[in-house]
DNA sequence: TCTGGGGTCCTAGGACCC
DNA sequence: TCTGGGGTCCTAGGACCC
């Protein structure tokens, strides 16, 4: 049985999000911006005509997005991650094999349907997505993963494809090669790509054709890996269970720069809090989860370039793996105190949870607390979770530490914010049919 | 004035040990 | 004047992804 996988893109997923509650926005031009609405994160096709590429600073197209009355989002990501799951629990019923690849891409396994007419199989998939979900998406299918990620490129840029490409013949594979640049290839990023353009490698079929022993031996084993898979050799299996995490960091560029210790020790304990509800939650894998390292930074504005740079950052260990609030920020303030100098302005600060290990009950050491002080520490942290997870309006950080002070962390730009449609009764209100 | 946030893997080089 | 070689572990930095 040959190997066959399918990728499902979400076309411009975060813009689609925005005008599945807003149909008056279809065919209009569409943007949502990052955190702090910095960047132009994600773009309709309209904004892209536009010539505005990804990652854009807002400001810089602030001016060219009025002219045009290009529509402005705020991310928010509690929409997107709602979105997101109705979109793959519409793709689980399509394949038994399904590698939940990001927030807008799935890998199906299609091992063991060759009998089927899989462009119809596929597009019928793609309809039903769309009927049920409102979001609007991308198919490519072929022998390996690289391929179909391709495939699904070029289904989306020719619309006479219908919205789906599978790739089963070689002649078909080298077809859509020759139409995709090398640097659109799954794995090879800007700093590879300039220096193959730069010996005269322009295409993804000109990269498919050099020696295996020459791209390993520049681009190493992941450069050689990209080429097998053009060729139609798969390296990559479908991972249909996702891994444990390794480690978890949580950080946010500040609206102003500061300075004082003090400041950067709120929000440096705000984020210690926010990455130990994570790691509570499970962090994107199966159970709660523990970490045994905590890393405290604060970073000085890169783009500043008159202004003198300072990446403070230091990690402590803690006796015991904990994800409980009171002893993760103890950590990081620790961690703080030795990373920081006084006199830099500090742009973005954070915290990164390392060591991460499934939580498995109490294992105190010689010099931990015992087990009753840690199931009180636990209870404890239940109930502030069930105040916080229940707080109405938005109030999250309803009860916090008092190192965490009052109003950091915040600072946040977020001015063109929708509403959490799908996730908040209170903000559902008078959504067209 | 305004430039995101959260991850992973690979490699080279140093420290250390025998 | 001579001053090995090889294995392992750790870390920092680079590259990639969405």
């Amino acid at each position: 049985m040959t190997k066959f996988f399918a990728l499902v893109d979400c076309n411009n997923f975060y813009a689609s999000c925005e005008r599945v509650f807003r149909p008056d926005l279809e065919g209009r031009p569409v943007a949502v911006l990052s955190n702090n609405d910095g960047c132009v994160v994600a773009r309709s096709s309209e904004v892209k005509a536009l010539g505005v590429a990804m990652g854009v600073p807002f400001f810089e197209v602030r001016a060219l997005f009025q002219r045009h009355g290009v529509a402005v989002f705020s991310s928010n990501y509690e929409l997107y991650g709602d979105l997101s799951a109705r979109v793959m629990a519409v793709l689980a019923r399509y394949s038994p094999d399904l590698e939940v690849y990001s927030i807008d891409e799935a890998f199906l396994g299609l091992d063991g349907f060759e009998r089927w007419d899989l462009n119809a199989h596929l597009g019928e998939l793609r309809r039903t997505v769309r009927r049920w979900t409102g979001i609007p998406v991308s198919v490519g299918a072929a022998p390996t993963k690289t391929l179909a990620k391709v495939a699904a490129g070029r289904a989306k840029k020719t619309p006479e494809l219908g919205g789906v490409l599978v790739l089963d013949t070689p002649a078909a594979v080298a077809a859509a090669l020759a139409l995709t640049p090398v640097g659109d290839v799954w794995g090879i990023g800007r700093r590879w790509s300039k220096r193959l353009e730069a010996m005269g490698i322009q295409t993804a079929l000109e990269f498919s054709r050099q020696p295996e022993a020459r791209v390993r031996k520049t681009m190493g084993v992941t450069g050689a890996r990209t080429l097998l898979e053009l060729r139609g050799q798969p390296c990559l299996g479908l991972e249909t269970q996702p891994a444990d995490r390794k480690s978890c960091v949580a950080s946010r560029s500040f609206a102003q720069t500061v300075t004082a210790f003090d400041d950067v020790k709120d929000a440096v304990a705000t984020f210690a809090a926010r990455a130990g509800e994570r790691l509570r939650h499970g962090h994107g894998s199966g159970g709660a989860m523990v970490a045994g390292q905590v890393c405290a930074f604060a970073l000085t504005d890169r783009f500043a370039e008159n202004a003198p740079q300072c990446h403070a950052a230091a990690t402590v260990a803690l006796e015991t793996p904990s994800n409980l609030t009171v002893d993760l920020t103890r950590a990081a303030l620790a961690a703080l105190r030795r990373a920081y100098r006084p006199g830099y302005r500090y742009k973005k600060a954070g915290v990164m949870l390392l060591d991460l290990a499934p939580e498995t009950r109490a294992q105190p050491t010689l010099f931990a607390p015992t087990v009753e002080d840690r199931d009180k520490a636990e209870r404890l942290q239940r109930a502030l979770d069930g105040l916080n997870g229940s707080a109405r309006g938005g109030g999250r950080d309803l009860v916090r530490l008092g190192a965490a002070g009052f109003g950091h962390g915040g600072h946040l730009r977020r001015e063109h914010r929708s509403p959490r449609y799908t996730t908040h009764w209170s903000e559902l209100k008078r959504v067209r049919a």
